[in-house]
This record gives C-alpha cells, structure tokens and sequence, in this order.
DNA sequence: TTACTAAATTAGAATAATTATAAAATGATT
DNA sequence: AATCATTTTATAATTATTCTAATTTAGTAA
C-alpha cells in the first residue's frame, strides 16, 4: 500500500505534479476502495473524513489529474455519473466489467480478452488500437445461483 | 424509410404507445442520420426544422422512450453528453465504435466480433450475457493514412 | 530568514445537461 | 358533447461539472 502510494507519487513528479496532502488523501481514499467504482462525489465524502478541509472542485482536478496520468479510468455506465477506477498496476489497457441489471452489482474483469479482436480492427479497419471500454450487461453469477436455487424448490 | 417508419410504430403500438407528431418528426431525424451520434440537442435543433414548436423535454421523453424500446441506445463516449444510436433492425446486440483519439470521428462496427469473449464470460463468471457496449480508442484509418502521406514526403 | 514565484487549493458562482411539474392540448371512447 | 388517459409545452428545479478570483503552500534564490 505505501509503496504503491510512492510509486504513484513518482508518477506525478516524473509529470511534474506534486503529492499535495489533498491528492495524497485522494489517492488513498481510491486504493482502500479498489473494488468499488466511486463517482466523483463518493471520493469527496470519503476523503472529507480524512480531511474535511478538501473542496469538490480540487477532488474533480484531482481525478481529472489521475486520469491523464492512466494512473485512473474514468468510466460511465449510463447512469448520469462519471466513475473512476484506479487501474491495475502495469496494465496497458482497461480492464472490462460485468453490470447486473438485476442487483445492480459491477464486477471487473482483469483479463483481456480482446486480443483477437483487437487484431481484426486493427488489420480490417485500419485503426490502431490504444486503448478500449468493454461493459456487458446482463445477469450476474450471484442472481443466476440465486435464481437456480428458488426453481429447485 | 417508410416502412421502417412503419414497423417502429407497430413496436410502439405493440407496447401500447402512439407515434405523435413529435415522436415521428424525432424517429424521422434518428432516421436521416443514421450515421451521425446525436446528442438530445442535437436531436431538438434538427427537430424544430420540421416541428417548430416542440420543447426539448419532449425530445428527451421520446429519445428515453425509445431506448426502451431498445430502438435506439443511449452511449456516452466521455464527453458529458449522452449520444443515441438508432440499433440495426433485428440486430440483438448493440454495434461497436471506434472514437479517433486524433480527430474525433466515430465510425461503427456492426459486424459482432464477441461471440467467443461472451463464450468465455458466460462459462468463466457464470454471467449471463444479454447486451454489450465495445468501444475502440486510437487512431482512425483516415488519420493513418494521412500520416503515411506526410512520412513519403 | 526573507522575498519571490509558480503551482495548488478553496469557496462559491456559473454553466450545461437532464428531469420534474403543472397546466394545456390532443384524441379516442362512450 | 362529455369524459378520461395520454402527451406535450413551458418553465422551474435539480444535478454534475467547470470556472474564477482570492488565498495558501512549497520551493528557490538572495
């Protein structure tokens, strides 16, 4: 955790930024909550706890920050907010996500799957890839069990 | 044209909703520029052209209507506007998009490509897959081509 | 230390997209 | 023609995000 912290503040001094204490907070506030996908307000309430003095709009620069560093993905899944989603260390692309449109429930996927795919377009429409956003829809395992057990009875 | 027109009002019908005035005059632009990713504005001004005096919660309503109605989805490529997409007709899943990271231009992919990743997520995350979003950033054939111009020189 | 400078932050205002509300219009049905 | 549900309009309200001006901070050089 702390080293992952260094790395990231490394990150940003080989960009020229600074690990202001407000960004710091950020940062640590995005790494204890790896497995949710929080919007921009979500991260502000969070890092208030930490430190209440922080503003939205500095949480916002901040993200926005992160975000052009690839140290973050900002996502959307069609609900009106933005979401960010701390990649995964050394990743060179976004990973994927599973969206329940039953219980709501986001579940990531790490592994790419595009490789194939990615080849095609690249050979067949001339388009050279850099990066990519794959989100399915439908139901997730945890409503399939659920369901497979309600019929068993 | 018409016949499409035709066929969108039975779904209407069919889901016991009327195609108003409004509603075709926004069905009839959706039409006309099938190619084009329009926002809700978008939509309103081309709209007004030939219905002057309908409001932009109207268009809203019609445009959420038919996303429904999965006649039309709704994507979002990051900038913060929401984008509809006339679907393919008969077409079960949503088509994919490359986004130029250079230019700007959207082109689509309709050919699905995902068979085997929804395979594996179906088998590996016992997920049942019901729809997808797929979107490509990088470079758009146009750009490289235009790129290779400029290195022969 | 002190002064200077650039970068970063804050609070609050401004903007832009979208949704909600109440009143009016439409259209079908009795 | 009266009634009822649906739809639309115009406008207000809400929400997410960005901008602005003033202030703070950190780092550097005198």
């Amino acid at each position: 955790m702390e080293s992952r912290i260094d790395r990231i503040k490394k990150q940003l001094h080989g960009a020229s930024y600074k690990l202001t204490p407000q960004r710091e907070a950020t940062v640590r506030v995005l790494l204890e909550n790896e497995e949710d996908h929080l919007s921009a307000e979500d991260v502000y309430l969070l890092v208030k706890e930490k430190a209440p003095e922080i503003g939205l709009a500095t949480v916002y620069r901040t993200l926005e920050l992160l975000t052009e560093l690839k140290i973050v993905d900002k996502i959307n899944f069609g609900d009106g907010v933005s979401r960010y989603d701390l990649r995964q260390e050394g990743a060179a692309h976004f990973h994927h996500h599973l969206v329940c449109i039953e219980c709501g429930a986001v579940d990531e996927i790490q592994e790419d799957l595009l490789d194939d795919v990615e080849a095609v377009v690249e050979k067949r429409w001339n388009f050279t890839v850099k990066d990519h956003r794959l989100t399915f829809h439908g139901i997730c395992w945890r409503c399939n069990e659920r369901h497979a057990n309600e019929d068993e009875q």
